[in-house]
DNA sequence: ATGGTGGGCAGCCCA
């Protein structure tokens, strides 16, 4: 079973690029970030069309997630429990016997900024709720994008990032806070290539000299982790002209 | 150091 995560900055833009890496990948599950599309302008009928169902939690503008699977999708959940928030950052949804949280964790904008505070606050609620969520789902899929590099090697440049938005150590402190829960980055159970990132800035041709970070991740319960058999970076789509920023990371299980 | 690009929606917000 094959499950990836991709954030396409704008279904509409993406959706052409969408249907065709589902058509040469054929993924069981795909969380997407960053749709950018209120509910009713959701594509159903082309995703439909294309062998996949869909759930979705959007807004207008900005933010927006959704899930869509080959398998049915039951127990849709929209927000992080007990935590105010107008943003569309957040589905869960169970599939195929397993749990899946899709996220958006918000960017932080700036170190000390109301957004980074908004961040920091948004990433405890969600350890929170992820802790009970593990109790509930033994098999247990956090993925999406995490607006945040785990570690050093997970970007181009650490000493020009050194203190930055998306690799602070209060950043860092609370990604490890739920890989602590027992959430496991499945991307470095396997050897990779060195210099292996998953979004790259649209300025400054980060992309053609690979000067980027690797943000969009996949955390694995214990149990479904030692059933992990692969994990990969897809850079195709990003090289695509009119590509969105982030590159789909896809997980292989075996179930 | 700044600003470089891209998406959304209407001159600026967000990444």
């Amino acid at each position: 079973m094959q499950i990836a995560t991709w954030n396409v900055n704008s279904l509409r833009v993406r959706l052409v690029q969408l249907l065709e890496w589902l058509a040469a990948n054929s993924p069981d599950i795909v969380a997407l970030q960053e749709t950018k599309v209120t509910d009713g302008d959701f594509p159903v009928a082309q995703l439909e069309a294309a062998g996949y169902r869909a759930l979705f939690n959007g807004q207008k503008s900005y933010n927006g997630v959704a899930i869509l699977a080959r398998a049915p999708l039951s127990e849709p959940a929209l927000a992080i429990p007990d935590f105010e928030d107008p943003q569309r950052r957040v589905l869960a949804a169970s599939c195929d016997g397993l749990r899946i949280v899709n996220l958006y964790v918000p960017n932080g904008q700036e170190v000390a900024s109301d957004k980074y505070e908004y961040k920091l606050r948004w990433l405890r609620a969600l350890q929170v709720w992820l802790r009970a969520e593990l109790v509930r789902y033994p098999r247990l899929v956090v993925l999406g994008d995490f607006n945040v590099a785990p570690e050093d090697r997970d970007v181009h440049d650490p000493a020009a990032w050194i203190g930055s938005v998306l690799v602070s150590e209060p950043e860092r402190a609370a990604l490890r806070g739920l890989m602590e829960l027992g959430l496991n980055d499945v991307f470095r159970r396997f050897e990779q290539p060195p210099q292996s990132y998953s979004w790259w800035d649209y300025r400054a041709g980060s992309f053609r000299r690979n000067n980027g970070l690797r943000i969009d991740l996949v955390l694995a319960s214990a149990a479904l982790a030692e059933r992990c058999t692969a994990c990969r970076i897809d850079r195709g789509p990003r090289s695509l002209e009119r590509a969105s920023d982030h590159a789909p990371v896809v997980a292989s299980f075996e179930i």
